[in-house]
DNA sequence: TTGAAAGCGCTAACAG
DNA sequence: CTGTTAGCGCTTTCAA
């Protein structure tokens, strides 16, 4: 219990037990065929008996390789991210690869801090979700030979593949989905931070309105303002769209309240629907709603939720596949792939008051 | 643009370049005092016009450490492990460590292959949500000499530090106010896991009833049947729950039905809530709900939920240094600590209606 | 089939 | 202050 850790042994200490060199025992450990079964029997016993493990440090260092992968995320207390890490640890643990893990918390600076690790630690390839307010870092680990995907937004100057979200078609059938129920007076809540997510649903929005020869005004969307965003805390803040809405249906609408909100966030529905509730607006009566996320909780509100589901584990899968396919394969031309999103259809524009039934959810678990 | 990637410089570049030899340039970037200044500027110079990133695993290798921690965790998905995540790799990454991340989503095969992954790869040290119904593949670990810290469930035999929630003390506080309310015919409806994190939240309940002198039989104690946990879609199912529930509530209950739920779990009072509303009985009129967790939904619900709120950050935070001290002290008594929850009182126990402020959450930030 | 030699990139110990 | 030598643990030549 006492007795201090033995130094981990090495192809050495199985080499002098057995009277061989340490190559030897390196090739009966490794398959290879130029070894005689008896060596071969006799190594494997010895290395079994003193729990011999490779040292993955002096392999890597002589192979060049370390079999390790990089995935820098922005917040894994949003519950698509934390799909993706799941999704993806999962993949490339199968694959034989490690997993190292950089958080950036939105922050570039810590982006940046990232990129010095992955650099340093000779990591094979790198999953990323890039802050996308710059980039010439990313160019860095790219031009020294580091293969990277971006992952749910992209960041086009670097000609990395990458694997999203189709976020605007996701937003343009929530929108064309309220218009299908009647709304005319539609108001858009996004997130504020200056990223192409947003900016695609935001496009979708406005897409979905044109098609239906709606007009659409500057204060038709609106972006909630948001605290410095946290990942120790919570991906976004409920309280925040709620007070924003709160104030916005205070406000006078020259043409009528709103009857009908697309929001990009589960989290901005939840604050809304609050807020509505303490105006006595039903939902959807009065005002119909769609979130975006599908996060767990959104079949269960009261209101049950109708909102985009977005195909994590598909989109961590496909990122670790193609970061593969080009180790192995060389130079080809990037590859961008965007997942399509679905719309689920609950009562708070009108679906199904049910809860509409989880198992439903396509499975893209791989294995 | 189609030029393949130079291989990566290395200090012999550095020296070649400035008819050095290795170890001065080593020396030089290493900041040891024995270099002259304008040796030095010279080296640093020529280490950024090429970009020298240091190689670690070279470094590593000589150094006899990997300056990189393991993460063994179950189930990224889960709001609380999520937190847990990110507070444990900003801690790692202050320190200047490296994190490889290893999810096992409770299957204890997927443990002993992290195990195995750890020891190959070297690690310092590592930080473990244990999944308890097996803990060999640990022991192995702690003799071969790298230390480990357990989270949120202990692992008492191995007798190494550990850090998690007073899930005893919640579930008592939970139960207690409760029962303090006037709830008389207490349920508790728990995960079916064989973990200790149940187990504790279960006795805190037989606790709390008996101080108040109130008999607990055994179908006041249930366990929630549960899919095979998947961290690929949720932590958990609110729908079992939902069905539990239903069938709960359409049983004779001989001394009238429960009038109180403590529940393990936000997302099991989620679907509680649901199916109370089916039936027309009134949170917290006719019933008082508690869940666990506090995750972001909570205080946004239709009834707000009282739920007990984790310190998810203190406990990562409180976990990575235990580890670093233990790296660097040697062999003292194993640390056991744990950190009290905070019962937050909601509508769904009788509580304010109005909307808890979440900016009352206690800062156990970092840095 | 096995061994000897060389080297991955870096740092520590010792000379000079 | 700087260079030489040695070696971390492993794999890949090349001989024997």
């Amino acid at each position: 219990m006492t007795e201090g850790p033995r130094p981990r042994p090495t192809l050495r200490d199985i080499a002098t037990a057995l009277g061989l060199s340490v190559n030897t025992v390196s090739r009966a450990l490794g398959d290879k065929d130029s070894v005689s079964a008896a060596t071969r029997a006799a190594v494997q016993a010895e290395a079994a008996r003193i729990g011999y493990v490779p040292n993955t440090l002096a392999r890597s260092l002589v192979l060049g390789s370390a079999m390790t992968l990089g995935l820098v995320i922005t917040n894994p207390s949003n519950p698509f991210y934390a799909q993706l890490i799941s999704s993806i640890e999962l993949r490339v643990r199968a694959q034989g690869y490690s997993l190292l893990l950089l958080v950036t918390d939105e922050s570039v600076e810590n982006e940046q801090r990232a990129t010095e690790a992955l650099l340093r630690s000779a990591v094979d390839g790198a999953v990323v979700v890039p802050v996308q307010a710059e980039w010439d870092h990313w160019r860095r680990v790219r031009d020294s030979g580091i293969p990277l995907v971006f992952v749910n937004r992209d960041v086009p100057e670097l000609g990395c593949d990458m694997v999203g979200v189709d976020y605007e078609r996701g937003s343009y059938e929530a929108t064309s989905h309220l218009i299908a129920g009647g709304a005319r007076r539609l108001l858009l809540l996004e997130e504020d931070l200056p990223i192409t997510t947003t900016a695609d649903r935001i496009t979708g929005f406005r897409r979905a309105m044109a098609d239906a020869g709606l007009k659409v005004s500057d204060d038709q969307v609106q972006a909630v303002p948001t605290k410095r965003y946290d990942s120790l805390a919570l991906p976004w803040q409920p309280e925040e769209a709620y007070r924003f809405a709160q104030t916005l249906l205070t406000d006078a609408h020259p043409d009528g309240h709103p009857d009908g909100f697309v929001t990009g966030n589960d989290y901005f529905a939840l604050g809304l629907l609050r807020a509505l509730a303490e105006r006595d607006l039903a939902v959807p009566g009065d005002v119909a709603i769609t979130g975006y996320g599908d996060h767990p909780y959104a079949a269960y509100l009261q209101t049950p939720l109708t909102t985009v589901r977005l195909p994590a584990a598909e989109v961590g899968t496909t990122a670790v596949d193609l970061l593969l396919q080009r180790l192995r394969a060389g130079t080809e031309r990037p590859r961008k792939t965007l997942i399509r999103p679905e719309l689920v259809i609950r009562a708070s524009t009108g679906g199904p008051p049910a809860l509409t039934n989880r198992q439903e959810q396509p499975s893209s678990t791989p294995g």
